[in-house]
DNA sequence: CATCCTCATCGAAGCGCTTCGACAAGACAC
DNA sequence: GTGTCTTGTCGAAGCGCTTCGATGAGGATG
């Protein structure tokens, strides 16, 4: 009943087997009577026997674990990372394998390593930058992967990720059709679009895509006071504004504070929707809409992806995913 | 150059000597004369050698491998989560080890199966609960664990949490210091009080322990309406309190939008400190006091405290992590 | 100068699994 | 009844590493 130490010859055996058989039975790579499968089935629930990962990594040079490289940095949002993580990890169990974790801070040689050691049979690389040192080294490693993200040249990479296009044209949409004619998109941080040019880039276009608005975009610093600032100057300007998109979450409760000074009545006479998590739009008052980075189905895609290529199957070099409107 | 493919017995043939001995060089187990041992390192640099992960569990029986078990369910804290995680990663590396992440839903059978399976070699185990089913498992296998949390009878188990009841005091203590001699504490909603008791309780013991103050304690739901009446509530029953501590991640926005509704100028006659991650005291206006729950050092602890069971060493049963007040 | 250590190194066994080739035993054709 | 396929199973080799016991070369000792 006990798990450790039970080998597949005990298991073979308890049923009478070879031990080849035992693996065949298990891997379904050659066919057996169902009687034996039945019987082998039958000792390897009573004995509780799991393969030793090492001793089939080793033989079968599979090692069932797939890696996922994840940023540890300033600016990143940590909450969506985690339901990456635990989308990822869900999907992996269900292709029987498991998930191990790396910072980016090993950053190329910590793919090194883990490639030369055996250690995993594919890559996941999230949050992967317009300029992303740990590229080159994955292109020349040969170890599958799957990016989220777009490096500068995908070339030969498989890239999953957010259409942002899509997500800026779908909160040009919510504004207009609350009759909003005078818009804006209060953008990322400086040193977010420095980072990922490529994806800030994207959102201003979907933003101003939609024709028939007066729209522009704006960049956002994250300090509560230069929001404030930013905020007061905006609408300073653009007086007939009344709608307003907001791509920066730790921005989101300062902006709001800055339209209630400015005596602006949000869901009333004023409008906003985000661009973020869930809980950045729940957490304000009032809730606001928002268009979610879709992590689960992000992390399911990336994961089906890596799975495919590991069994030599095509895969699209690049997706995207379609962002998602969630009305408060 | 490339490290995949290249063998022990590589290494071997290049510096001269068997591979028994490179072996002993890597692992320092025998003593090796120094001109050997720089010939050897020398060849591991030239080839790009890494040791094949599973060959080295097999015959060592050891993986260089831990799982970390993390809850995802409703009203966890996601961004805790993963400062705990990249802590816990940084700390394993340091070890030489890399960690293997899994969820709470795969349950007493995952661990069953990570044990069988000798991938890993020990066992973190986040967001223990009181009645945790896991921790039964647990003890059967043998597997050495650490968990976060205690549960209701931690006989014979590692277990490490950060110190509630001085996190409530030092709230206290906070507003005590502002002047504030009619305190209150908005906890967190139910649910989490049902199913962790003994942490909530611990809060609240320590935020009561100050003498010399009208102190209270009251659950707080997590919807924003049922938050507004609760704090409205709370502001009609006890016209003189001028100090809140709020436990209750979500919320704290919307109490924040009571509190200015009722008139009361946070930092000025009135007196807020979260206990909390930074950014949900962050991103409110204005930015509040926190304290925080020290992820990085309670998974460092964590971390050092499986190493040094893997060893052999002694460890205490329960390690008590000290809080940390920032203010803003 | 024979004896006993110590130190550095080697060779071989074995960890638990997968996989390849071999081989009986039927099934089928002729 | 001989020959040819299938089908189901077995045995053995080998994956790359660690570890144990053995060995040979010097030093120290008497």
């Amino acid at each position: 009943m006990a798990g450790r130490g039970v080998t597949i010859a005990d298991v073979a055996a308890r049923a009478g087997v070879a031990a080849s058989t035992v693996s065949y039975v298990l891997s379904g790579k050659r066919s057996i009577s169902p009687e034996t499968a039945d019987r082998v089935m039958a000792a390897v629930a009573d004995l509780g026997y799991h393969p030793h990962a090492g001793a089939r990594s080793l033989a079968s040079r599979r090692a069932g674990v797939l890696a996922m490289m994840f940023p540890i940095r300033d600016g990143m949002h940590l909450p969506v990372l985690m339901q990456f993580a635990a989308g990822a990890v869900a999907e992996a169990r269900r292709h029987d394998q498991d998930v191990l974790l790396m910072t980016a801070d090993e950053g190329p040689s910590g793919l090194a390593r883990v490639a030369a050691s055996a250690m995993v049979d594919g890559l996941i690389l999230m949050d992967v930058e317009v300029r992303d040192q740990r590229v080159e080294t994955l292109r020349r490693l040969g170890l599958p992967s799957v990016l989220i993200g777009f490096p500068a040249d995908s070339e030969g990479l498989t890239c999953v990720d957010l259409d942002f296009t899509a997500a800026g044209r779908v909160c040009a949409d919510y504004l207009a059709e609350r009759g909003c004619g005078d818009i804006a998109l209060l953008g990322a941080a400086e040193a977010v679009y420095e980072r990922r040019t490529g994806f800030a880039e994207r959102v201003r276009e979907g933003f101003l895509s939609r024709p028939g608005l007066r729209a522009e975009v704006r960049p956002c610093p994250n300090y509560p006071t230069e929001v404030q600032r930013t905020v007061k100057e905006l609408l300073a300007t653009r007086p007939d504004l009344t709608g307003l998109a907001v791509h920066n979450e730790p921005a989101v409760g300062h902006v709001m504070h800055a339209l209630a000074d400015a005596g602006k009545r949000v869901g009333e006479d004023f409008h906003v929707v985000v661009i973020g998590p869930d809980e950045v739009a729940e957490r304000v008052h009032p809730q606001l809409p928002s268009v979610l980075v879709p992590a689960e189905t992000l992390a399911q895609t990336a994961v089906r992806h890596l799975m495919r290529k590991l069994d030599g199957l095509d895969v699209p070099d690049s997706t995207l995913i379609e962002p998602q409107l969630t009305l408060r």
